[in-house]
DNA sequence: AAAATACCTACTACATTACTAAGTATTTCA
DNA sequence: TGAAATACTTAGTAATGTAGTAGGTATTTT
C-alpha cells in the first residue's frame, strides 16, 4: 500500500512551483536540480499535471512551467488523483469507479474499505498546496503510540 | 497505492474465522470454497498469520485452524501490518521504520506524509475483528460529495 | 543561427503480484 | 494399519507495474 514516486514527485514539484509563485516561469531542469530527482523522469509525470490544467506552461528559451491557480487552490487529493488515478486503497471501494464485485451487498469487509478510502480522501482533499508551503500541518505529539502499547498501560495483553 | 490481494484475503479470512468462532477448527479448503479464494494461494497467507501467533492450528485429517484470541481482540491494523509489512503509504513516514530520508526537516511533503500515515494508523487500529462481523461500521451518508462540487455551490470555480 | 526549453514516443531492467506445482509431515478414522 | 485428509514447505512463473533512460521533435529567445 504505497503511493507511487509519481504521485510524490508530483506533489514536490507542485509544491516547488507553489514557493517560486510570482516568481515567473520554472524550467524543469531548476525544478529537477533543487528537488534532486531525474530531470528525465520529471518529464514524463509533469504533462499529467499540464493535462489537467494545473499548469500554464511556455516553450522556448527561458520557458518552463507556473501554477495556473494560487496554490491555496490545489487540494492534495486531486495532485495525487490526477497523478495517481485513484486515492482508494481498495479498487471496488473506489467512488469514482462504483463497485463491479456483485458481493459488496454481503461482504463483511467493504464497510471498511470504503469507510478509509473516505477518511483518506477526506484527509487529502482538506490540505492545499499553500498548507504544505507554509507548514500548516498539525502532527499529534503522542502518534508513536500503538495500540498495543496503550492497552497494556490498563492491565490487558494481547 | 493499493491494498493487495494478500492482506486483503488475509482479512476475509480471519474474518470467516471470527464467524466460525466457537466451531472448532475450520479447514482451509473450507474457507477457500466460502470465499471463493485459491486455496493454493491462501495456504501461502496463512502462514503469515500462524507464525503471528493470531491463530491456532492443528494438522491431520478434520485438522484446520481457530482463532487463538476472540475476535474483539484483534484489530484490522495487526493483521494488516502481519500481512502487508507496513500500513503507511510512503516509507519515510512509517512509524516503525524511522525515516532514513536526510532531507524530512525540510521536506514539506513529509508532515502531509506522517498525519496521512497517522490518521490511517488510528482508524484501521481502532476497528476490530468483531466490528466487521456485526456490522459495525458506519458510513457517512454524503460521502460521495467531492470538494469541487461542495466548492462551485458557493460559486467559486476551480 | 545557437541555445534552451517544452513535448513526445519508445525502450528496459527490476521488483512485485498473484498465483500454480509438487511435494512432505501429521493426524484421524474405518 | 492403511487410506484419506489435512497442515506445511519450497520452488517456479506469467503478467504487470515501477522507475527510470534514450533519443528525438517543436518552439522560442537571444
Amino acid at each position: 500500500m504505497k503511493i507511487s514516486t509519481r504521485g510524490r514527485y508530483a506533489l514536490r514539484m507542485m509544491v516547488e512551483l507553489a514557493k517560486k509563485q510570482g516568481d515567473g516561469y520554472v524550467s524543469l531542469t531548476e525544478i529537477a536540480e533543487i528537488q534532486n530527482i531525474s530531470k528525465k523522469y520529471l518529464e514524463q509525470i509533469i504533462p499529467l499535471l499540464s493535462h489537467a490544467s494545473f499548469l500554464t506552461t511556455t516553450r522556448g528559451f527561458r520557458g518552463g512551467y507556473r501554477l495556473s491557480k494560487s496554490p491555496s487552490e490545489y487540494c492534495v487529493g486531486d495532485i495525487l488523483r490526477v497523478t495517481e488515478g485513484s486515492i482508494s486503497p481498495v479498487s471496488c471501494a473506489d467512488v469514482d469507479n462504483p463497485c463491479e464485485c456483485e458481493k459488496c451487498g454481503v461482504c463483511k469487509t467493504y464497510p471498511l474499505w470504503r469507510k478509509l478510502t473516505q477518511i483518506i480522501t477526506d484527509y487529502l482533499d482538506s490540505v492545499t498546496l499553500d498548507d504544505l508551503v507554509k507548514g500548516r500541518i498539525e502532527l499529534d505529539s503522542v502518534e508513536d503510540v500503538r495500540p498495543e502499547e496503550r492497552r497494556s498501560e490498563d492491565g490487558r495483553q494481547i
